[in-house]
RNA sequence: GGCCAGUUGGUGAAGCGGCUUAACACACUGCCCUUUCACGGCAGCAUUCACGGGUCCGAAUCCCGUACUGGUCACCA
């Protein structure tokens, strides 16, 4: 009996050869230097920011070389599965605007030339490949149990030697091709093993994008390729797929530099060029004393919803992302901010090896900074989109006062340092709710101090102000002092100065006028330019409000 | 425990042997401007680059060791 007896044996129903996949899969016919990269993860439910962090990278480099970014579903652990999980994936890559060029687009839905692009449907491409492996005796079936595989890693560890199958604890190595056929065909449990070609004793190195030169012993254990139950192992998949689909790039978490050597010994013992391999350090938290790895379970703000919820934008989170990724970006996008993300060139020699941590107010900075670029049509739009899934009494406001609303939102917004109020769509309504009369009425306001003005005086002050002096043609000078013609009848110093040298001469200051006027109006303290504001409200409103606040 | 990597202020970091009395940004603090807020301006915030040795005229930068942190050692990805 021979190898190619036992192949057959083992994948009997395979009838393909590697050429034939070799040839259905052809070289790409991209130009030079284009970057062919992949978001490959397993469908076990929502993308967080680790995982967006890749492929955001991933996607930006293929773009940035007019190359290809295809999505690929790794589903080989049949147990972690989720049930729509590959749906949420791809809602949350779209919901964030990143493109796929190629692959999954949806539950059972894919596009390009190179798949199919969920691995538990390519199980015969894996198992060719297998076979293969196993006619030329670089691979071989294992009938160890769990529970023997355990003693032998108790056994070594005992002895402090290397854990792991290898050598002369590989026993399934030497058995002999009838022995293993009898065991088969006996029905006994088995998984195909590579037989490691590797000494530990040789080095292995390898020059990863972000890692730089990184040196290993070469590997020596005889990992496992194809599972009980016929599917791959990552390992596995990962030389095959990323050969045949021809990626250029493998950009994936730093979790996988250690599994480098048994990469590497695959893409070689399989014949296969070796990919550039850039190896992303996690994003972490402070965890007391600690940090670890952002972690979907403890940490909310690890999902990308979260973002979507609060209305962050999502170039906001690219941009800080990228901030993250490249050093030199903030600088650039500082000296280029009319710019997009897109005209900034990702390089990887810029990545940081180390992980950083995640950092909210950098990120919310950052998100302010944006919204305070975007006219007022533009925000207006995204809040009303945002506000139809995420506020609905907010949404109708908008569109019922769609002039006030973007009258409001411009207000010190056209001009070369605008006012940053806002760090997410959410942060609107508590800023703008007095403007819209259905919110201002709806129930009990409480309003503001102003210092230790009794309600009275203020009373009293709004209606001279309304009746004598507030004029909605003036412009914002002659508004402004008629203001403190105002104040200094009634005793309130019109001039800071003055009024900080010699506070006892006076009742108190246009501040307190100002302040007054505003309070009624909005019933708080602290609003954009108050002379844009009442004029938004108009006069009618306005004297409606000073009867509101007299009740 | 083995293997691999990392360690510059509260945070992201620049720096790659002399130009560094360590850039820039965020956060924080104070002052100024000011009708509130915001914007803006100014100032402060690491005498020191985990620690210990070494090389060198000279080290955050090169070498060695130690410590600490992270990753990984599955029929999970």
């Amino acid at each position: 009996m021979t190898n190619k007896d036992l192949a057959n044996l083992i994948f009997p129903n395979v009838d393909k050869d590697i050429n034939y996949y070799e040839n259905l899969y052809p070289e790409r016919n991209l130009k030079e230097g284009s970057v062919v990269s992949r978001f490959a993860p397993s469908p076990t439910g929502f993308v967080h920011m680790g995982s967006l962090f890749s492929a955001f990278l991933a996607s930006k480099v293929a773009k940035d070389t007019n190359g290809i970014f295809y999505i690929r579903i790794e589903d080989t652990d049949q147990e972690r599965k989720v049930e729509n999980g590959v749906e949420n994936i791809i809602r949350d890559l779209t919901n964030f605007g990143i493109e796929i060029d190629e692959g999954v687009i949806g539950e059972d839905r894919e596009k390009g030339q190179y798949g199919p692009y969920v691995q538990s449907h390519r199980k015969e491409i894996y198992q060719t490949y297998a076979k293969h492996l196993i006619e030329e005796g670089l691979a071989y079936p294992c009938f160890c149990s769990p529970e023997e595989l355990e003693e032998i890693r108790n056994m070594q560890e005992i002895n402090k030697e290397q854990i792991g199958y290898y050598g002369s604890f590989a026993k399934c190595r030497l058995l002999s091709v009838e022995e293993a056929a009898r065991r088969i065909d006996n029905g006994d449990k088995y998984v195909i093993r590579l037989k490691s070609p590797g000494d530990a004793n040789n080095k292995v190195k390898i020059k990863d994008l972000v890692k730089k030169e990184l040196v290993f012993p070469e590997n020596n254990l005889d990992v496992v390729i194809i599972k009980s139950d016929g599917l791959p192992t990552y390992h596995f998949a990962h030389a095959i797929d990323d050969h045949l689909m021809h990626t250029t790039h493998v950009i994936r978490g730093d979790e996988w530099v250690s599994s480098l050597p048994v990469h590497i010994q695959l893409f070689n013992v399989l014949n296969f060029k070796l990919p550039k391999y850039a190896h992303l350090s996690p994003i972490m938290v402070q965890d007391g004393n600690s940090k670890r790895k952002l972690s979907k379970r403890k940490d909310a703000y690890a999902a990308i919803s979260y973002y979507h919820d609060l209305g962050i934008p999502n170039e906001a989170v690219k941009l800080y992302l990228m901030t993250i990724a490249n050093s030199n970006f903030e600088a650039w996008y500082q000296s280029n901010p009319s710019s997009d993300i897109d005209d900034f060139k990702f390089d990887f020699n810029r990545v940081s090896s180390s992980g950083s941590l995640f950092d909210m107010d950098k990120l919310l900075n950052i998100s302010k900074n944006y919204m305070s670029y975007l006219n007022k049509d533009e925000l207006y739009d995204r809040v009303l989109t945002w506000s139809s899934s995420h506020d609905e009494e907010l949404h109708e406001m908008m569109q019922k006062y769609e002039d006030a609303t973007k009258a409001f939102l411009n207000i010190e917004r056209e001009r070369k340092k605008p006012r940053k109020d806002y760090a997410s769509y959410s942060d609107i309504k508590p800023n703008i709710w007095y403007m819209y009369d259905e919110l201002f009425l709806k129930e009990k306001r409480t309003y503001e101090t102003v210092r230790d003005i009794p309600k009275e005086e203020i009373v009293q002050i709004a209606k001279l102000y309304f009746s004598q002096y507030y004029d909605e043609s003036d412009s914002e000078e002659e508004w402004f002092s008629k203001m403190k013609v105002m104040g200094e009848k009634l005793g309130y110093a019109s001039d800071m100065k003055k009024y900080r040298e010699n506070p006892d001469a006076y009742r108190g200051s246009i501040v307190d006028i100002s302040n007054i006027i505003r309070v009624v109006a909005t019933t708080k303290l602290t609003t954009p330019n108050l002379y844009d504001i009442l004029k938004i409200i108009g006069t009618e409103r306005l004297w409606k409000r000073v009867e509101i606040f007299s009740q």
